[in-house]
DNA sequence: GCGATCAGCT
DNA sequence: CACAGCTGATCGC
């Protein structure tokens, strides 16, 4: 009989052990409060938020995998070694390196590998580290969300300084700073630091914040501080204009939302396009003051959208000059994408395959997916996906659905991904046996 | 009433 | 379209 070894993201039953990268919603569907189909490995801090997701999760079967620390586990059929890796994508997001009988392989979750960002250097140590003991890496699983080089937008801390320079430019107005239930606080902790002011948040997400760790930057007093982080679904244009009637405010959407609009033709020529014109000139620099003095107050720049808001390409996601860096660092024998849905969505082969190990089984793809693209442009993100190669088994997700109808050649899509929206995650390997622990 | 699911919206 | 994720309606228990 065959059963799943491992899930990451998925928690559908039949594995031996489950991994959770990180704590955003869409990474967690099909998991509930009464988990107990196996144990559940996260990181620390990941492990530290959870009970507050789930309630009553019964926490003996938590686990803990330290970054960068290599832990071996013992599975009912079998033993194997993961690594955990910052992932840099939100607090407690991690990448996991996986050895065992299947041989190597590479999940990173969602993950941002920023060449200028300390924490991704650190990162990009551990897993160098790593690398030094393994032979191969076969598959990489790939947040592939930006893996298409129309997508560019600067290093984060490039982006907080410009949420920085709205901000002083503003100093008598109130700032609303749209942001989730996890992730971005690096960006608030440098607007506080910077600017010398404490931060709003509403009351789950200070605890949120003090259970990350962080108890002085954060307040729920509207008085101590003229800069809010609200939920980002709360406001919009129009609570904006409603705020604007008691006193001055604007609003500041840093949102990892492509930074291109409709002219994702063909070429690479993108001058014209809404968010992007500018930002084709001149690479990404810190120094923005020039742009920012003459973009404000003046509507319709690339960055003010409204007379009272303004959006900021702050990405949790890596860019495609990124991706092409770590792929080149990993050399892995395949790549596989774990995001599959936009219409701009490209088989990640078809960008990254030539900076793999070179092997047959590349070569074949390689080609296969030059004749698909010669046939016809690949938009509508319908049958992508690889399966089943070598001995490694996949079940992956997040499609829009349309042109997925069920099962087809061995992928088995969940009834999430096949009749709604965002799921990511795969089920690594399957294997045969005996029983489930 | 509660949890799971899903449409809608941002 | 895309991020990530909430609200609210509905359905089954």
């Amino acid at each position: 009989m065959e059963k799943g070894l491992i899930s990451v993201d998925r928690w559908a039953e039949g594995s031996q052990a489950y991994f959770l990268t990180h704590l955003h919603s869409d990474h967690t569907h099909g998991l509930t409060s009464g988990w107990s189909h196996a144990p559940l490995f996260c990181s620390p801090l990941t492990a530290k938020l959870l009970p507050f997701k789930f309630p009553s999760f019964d926490l003996s079967l938590l686990r803990i995998l330290h970054p960068g620390a290599s832990h071996t586990l013992t599975l009912p059929s079998t033993v194997l070694h993961v690594t955990a890796i910052d992932a840099c994508h939100c607090s407690g997001s991690i990448m996991l390196l996986f050895r065992g009988d299947f041989g190597c392989v590479l999940y990173t979750g969602d993950f941002r590998w920023e060449a200028t960002c300390e924490r991704a250097a650190n990162a990009r140590h551990v897993l160098r580290h790593a690398l030094q003991n393994v032979p191969v890496v076969d598959v990489v699983y790939l947040d592939n969300t930006y893996s298409n080089p129309i997508y560019d937008f600067p290093p984060r801390h490039v982006a907080a300084q410009k949420v920085m320079d709205i901000i002083s430019s503003h100093p008598d107005h109130d700032v609303i700073i749209g942001i989730n239930t996890l992730g971005k606080e690096d960006l608030l902790i440098e607007i506080s630091r910077a600017l010398q002011i404490k931060i709003w948040v509403w009351p789950e997400r200070l605890r949120t914040m003090h259970l990350l760790g962080y108890h002085d930057i954060f307040t729920t007093n509207t008085s101590l501080t003229r800069v809010r982080a609200v939920p980002q679904y709360s406001f919009s244009i129009e609570t904006l204009e409603a705020l604007n009637a008691m006193r001055p405010t604007i609003g500041i959407m840093p949102s990892g939302l492509p930074w291109i609009k409709k002219s994702l033709q063909k070429n690479e020529f993108l001058s014209g396009s809404f968010l992007t014109s500018r930002y084709k000139r001149g690479k990404w620099s810190a120094n923005s003051e020039a742009q920012t003095d003459e973009q404000i107050g003046n509507i319709g720049s690339p960055e003010k959208i409204h007379e009272y808001m303004y959006t900021v390409p702050y990405s949790d996601h890596s860019n495609y000059e990124e991706i092409e860096e770590f792929i080149k660092l990993v050399q892995p024998i395949r790549l596989k994408g774990i995001v599959a849905s936009s219409s701009c969505y490209i088989e990640p082969m078809y960008y990254f395959g030539r900076l793999c190990r070179v092997d047959q089984q590349t070569q074949l793809l390689r080609e296969g997916h030059k004749r698909k693209e010669n046939c016809k442009r690949e938009r509508e993100g319908s049958v992508r996906s690889k399966t089943s190669l070598g001995d490694v088994n996949v079940e992956t997700g997040r499609d829009r659905g349309k042109a997925l109808k069920g099962r087809f050649s061995g992928v088995r899509l969940s009834r999430f991904s096949i009749l709604r929206r965002t799921h990511r995650g795969a089920k690594i390997h399957e294997y045969n046996s005996s029983d489930q622990e």
